[in-house]
DNA sequence: TAGAGTAGAACGAACGTTCGCTAGGGCGGG
DNA sequence: CCCGCCCTAGCGAACGTTCGTTCTACTCTA
């Protein structure tokens, strides 16, 4: 829907050619910082040329969000679809998947952490279903975790969004010119979290006073 | 330097709450989104009146990150400062002081997180500073614990940066109304940090190719 | 020659910032 | 005592600029 447009004739590579320089200038000035004759220098295409492929500036975001989120949880799929493997390496494929792609369009990924509601209601919701889904199938891997692993007390809900907050805060960080490729800091990650998950009353005895430990409430 | 105004008698009040009515604004529509009338409307202070406080909105956004991260550190020397304990303790002592200031600030800690490259170099240096001085903090307590517990593969930068990213991306989901208070959220995720860290070789023989391990770069 | 694609110029609105002004309280000199 | 003066605190209006968007006219190519 929402892009129910003319685009008349072979528009491809040339809208394509706007999203990459929208996302750079996007990336470099946020959203809101950046002006659609920032993008029109920045792709050497007229002001109202710009207008020529899309409706406004925030069709744009969503144009990016939208693509980068459907390519992400596509490749997910992918790789997991028709294994029949432990969870683990699940878990571990998907670590993998989400830095690779993380750090080959970081970019990108900077516009879509910062700009997650950027977007007026309408945009926000498709995107935030392709989220959703995302999120479903990591959650569902944690879970199997739990389940074959038999780690009863594991606050599901906190340990699958401490795992995105690792993977996702990765864009303010990561140098090339210091940091190990993705794969290895995939590993890395991964093996962080699966160590982490173990059921606890190993080392953590002195684990201070924890008042309620309220299991992990159905939200999301 | 930078704020060496005239800022004349007792301001003190006043100032602050233009902070604090910035620091809303900012949250709901980003730095770039918002502007000095967003401000103006939302303390009721005239337009013109603010800029009898502040230079200019950058020197807002700086004044709200520079009080912010100050008082994080100064929080976490305070509690931190005498105390002769074991590296797990301080690592727990320090998650619950970042999420609990966290949680009781979330609005200002979005924009710290969000705004982190708004500001121009002479303000951004002095915020820098700060950071890099809690990054530290951080930093010389994994060391510790990898010392005393004989982790010599642990990657530190990693992991304190992943810790890192556990905690700070909290402002993305935390939800009062289902998720736990902030002492037990970081017990949880200190628990699970700590069991991370612990020498792999547990439930991590698969851990697939790993290519260079390339250790901990001096780096930040 | 028709129509896809591009560009220059311009629209009103909003932006950050500044200007000139004033209300009111303290204060020293007549 | 009170008058003239200065200083703090603050406001309304306006400055020049830039914003997202649109209009219109031109250039190609089929």
């Amino acid at each position: 829907m929402a892009t129910t447009r003319a685009r008349r004739a072979v528009p491809g590579n040339k809208l394509d050619h706007i999203l990459v320089c929208a996302t750079r200038v996007f990336y470099q000035k946020g959203y809101a910082g950046a002006s659609i004759r920032d993008i029109a220098r920045g792709s050497r295409v007229s002001l109202a040329g710009i207008y020529y492929y899309i409706e406004s500036k925030e069709e744009l975001l969503y144009l990016i969000q939208k693509q980068c989120f459907a390519t992400l949880l596509a490749r997910l799929e992918a790789q997991l679809d028709g294994t029949r493997r432990e969870p683990e390496a699940k878990l571990r494929l998907l670590v993998r998947n989400h830095l690779e792609y993380f750090l080959q369009n970081r970019e990108a990924m900077k516009v879509l952490s910062h700009e997650s509601d950027s977007l007026g209601p309408r945009y926000a919701a498709e995107v935030a279903e392709i989220k959703r889904a995302y999120y479903r199938v990591c959650r569902g891997i944690v879970e199997e975790l739990k389940r074959t692993r038999k780690l009863k007390r594991l606050p599901t809900r906190m340990a699958v969004l401490s795992l995105f907050g690792m993977m996702n805060w990765i864009y303010t960080w990561y140098n090339p010119r210091v940091d190990p490729d993705a794969d290895t800091l995939a590993d890395q990650m991964a093996g962080l979290f699966l160590r982490g998950v173990r059921s606890g009353s190993g080392p953590n005895p002195a684990a201070g006073r924890s008042r309620n430990g309220r299991g992990r409430p159905p939200a999301d």
